[in-house]
DNA sequence: CATTATACTGATAATGAATATCAATAACAA
DNA sequence: TTGTTATTGATATTCATTATCAGTATAATG
């Protein structure tokens, strides 16, 4: 689900900044809006190609680091495979479970893990902003 | 606290993988095993230079690379910094607060973290080998 | 001990993702 | 409309990591 203001979280994001509003912007965040999740640079950069050709890889590069600083995404970082950029928006957080057969994602979410984060951090005087959980094996099609 | 045989896994890893024993392997092996964790391939490479001053840093990068297969070092990548290897031997599995401003590291521990990840795995019919646990914030002196 | 097959080393090149550069252009405030 | 300056897009650069390869070392075998 896409909340409906995240394009207005991005736009607000820009103007705050000082930043400009272009097409190149607009086409982009809508395209990560609307695309599936988890998403590397060069994937997201396919896309909107297919609707603005003129669209430079560089400028897809920057705008989604622009759309991970505003908190619309989050990166995905594996081993030493590309940043995957996945959306945020109307999500709650989740961990990761990844299969290290076929790559796969699986989404989860314990409310209990992340409570008792919070307390290992406050245990040891340390201000949690934000965690990543990855649990590494093999999928039900993989076991 | 270094356990005894460390050394001893990683020859006998060598030998059973039909690789060959090497004085660049032994004094690679000792430099880790003797280092304080968290090192650099770069930081490594130093060390070990510094009585072996005819040692190749690719040398370096590939036995650091066979210490990890054999399970006596887990890799640590943050963001786009360097990979960083942490002994394991003789240490129990940890997590990492890792302080976003001096990028300093607290390890820490939790059983329940562990045994709840068990679970969330269980219930999504996956199989768990291995996991990653990293918090990202600010340590006691940056807060 | 000599022979032989092949793993290893070390220097360097290649790879590839991420970032920087820069001239031309576009946004936007005045 | 004009001027300032952020943005774009093409390309170059950076930098960690991995691959290459000729010469060398290892270890098994005769």
């Amino acid at each position: 689900m896409i909340t409906p203001n995240a394009k207005e979280i991005f736009r607000g994001y820009i103007k705050a900044k000082g930043l400009r509003h272009t097409w190149q912007r607009d086409a982009i965040i809508d395209a990560f809006l609307s695309a599936a999740g988890h998403l590397t640079v060069e994937e997201l950069f396919q896309i909107v190609t297919r609707i603005h050709p003129g669209i430079g890889y560089a400028t897809v590069h920057r705008n989604l680091n622009l759309i991970r600083e505003c908190g619309l995404a989050d990166e995905i970082k594996i081993g030493n495979e590309k940043t995957r950029f996945e959306p945020t928006c109307g999500r709650t957080h989740h961990d990761h479970l990844i299969c290290l057969k076929c790559k796969c994602f699986i989404e989860v979410n314990n409310n209990q893990i992340e409570q008792l984060q919070e307390r290992l951090a406050e245990a040891n005087d340390f201000l949690p902003l934000r965690h990543k959980l990855e649990i590494y094996g093999l999928c039900k099609n993989c076991r």
